[in-house]
DNA sequence: ATTATCTATAGATCTATAGATAATGC
DNA sequence: ATTATCTATAGATCTATAGATAATGC
């Protein structure tokens, strides 16, 4: 059942972004390379053809993840010049980004596992989070360049902090409480 | 190879020892029960006279590392009336915490895995960031009880988001980045 | 003829159990 | 006699590969 080379690299597409989803759903470890398959409609086998290893498409889907969140990130506050620090935070502490992890920041879902691995994914994992900072560093407050990077790592230290523990709890009252009185500390009308 | 009551229940605490810091060092799934009886000195069938199942030495591995937290918080502020928050943060956003998972909070290696689960160990993880939450709520500064209680929620954040992040970068200038500037964040002379 | 996919399976895990062994404690 | 541990293994994973199948594209 040979197929189009064209259909060839949408059925890679299609891998990796069913990989993304389930990846930051369920983490690296607990998702198969045959139900990643399944899910993307292909058989278990035919995984090997696309990549050479899981190892090998975790680095690709990393990669791919990172990006889009630095893309992301940059869109939102070039649309919004006059407050680009409220709409990011806006973005990235609502209740979209906690309860879909499969479709949110993938350092929300799987820094943990990954600061226990070594390797290529770390390696990246590593300099997309520098590259978070740097992001951060430019848009908030503070009066030298040294304190406006200092925010930056703090900032971003809060901001992935109260994600992580409005997933972990139980109650949608005390997860809102963690998403929204650090929205609220991290965006003051004066700092 | 029978062994006295004494020397079961001291297996016992053995058993629990280990797999406290094989999981925190390196999550719950990636450590197998025999792994687990090896470091414990004893073989992997003996596991099920112990615990009835992995599950089951994870709830109560849980249950007794996040009361380790508690008690520690309350004597770490217990020891300092004076400032009770600065020797608090001194003692979590430190480089011990961030080089020795294996012996630190089990929220900072764990949160992200038991997020992912239902069940009884993700109800004990909830009750213990709920705890931690109150416990930082009675020391932060604020005017009102409402604004100590959402500095509770902000600090935990920040100081959790400090330590993950912390680990999960590669150099030790960025990780001592993430660590300090939160401490001192948190941590201001006046507030 | 080439090559993308499929079927089937090897080999290495992992949790859990069954039955044997041997020391404790009545 | 009871019971804590050990040996051995069942049964269910999981990654990766080998060889067969069948459609593409020269």
């Amino acid at each position: 059942m040979r197929v189009s080379r064209e259909k060839f690299a949408e059925n890679r597409e299609k891998i990796l972004g069913v990989a993304g989803v389930l990846f930051r759903e369920k983490g690296f470890e607990s998702t198969g390379v045959a139900e990643i398959m399944k899910a993307a409609g292909l058989t278990h086998g035919g995984f090997y053809g696309h990549f050479q290893s899981k190892e090998d498409l975790a680095l690709e889907v990393s990669r791919a993840l990172i990006e889009r969140v630095k893309v992301r990130w940059n869109e939102i506050i070039a649309g919004a010049p006059d407050a680009p620090l409220d709409a990011l935070l806006n973005h990235y502490l609502s209740r979209c980004s906690v309860d879909d992890p499969g479709g949110s920041c993938v350092f929300a879902s799987l820094v943990q596992e990954v600061s226990r691995s070594q390797g290529a994914v770390r390696s990246t994992f590593n300099d997309g989070l520098s590259a978070l900072v740097d992001i951060l560093s430019g848009i908030v407050p503070g009066d030298s360049a040294e304190k406006r990077r200092a925010k930056g790592f703090t900032t971003l230290s809060a901001m992935m902090g109260a994600v992580i523990l409005a997933r972990a709890v139980e109650s949608r009252e005390l997860s809102d409480n963690f998403l929204f009185t650090t929205r609220d500390a991290l965006a003051p009308a004066t700092d």
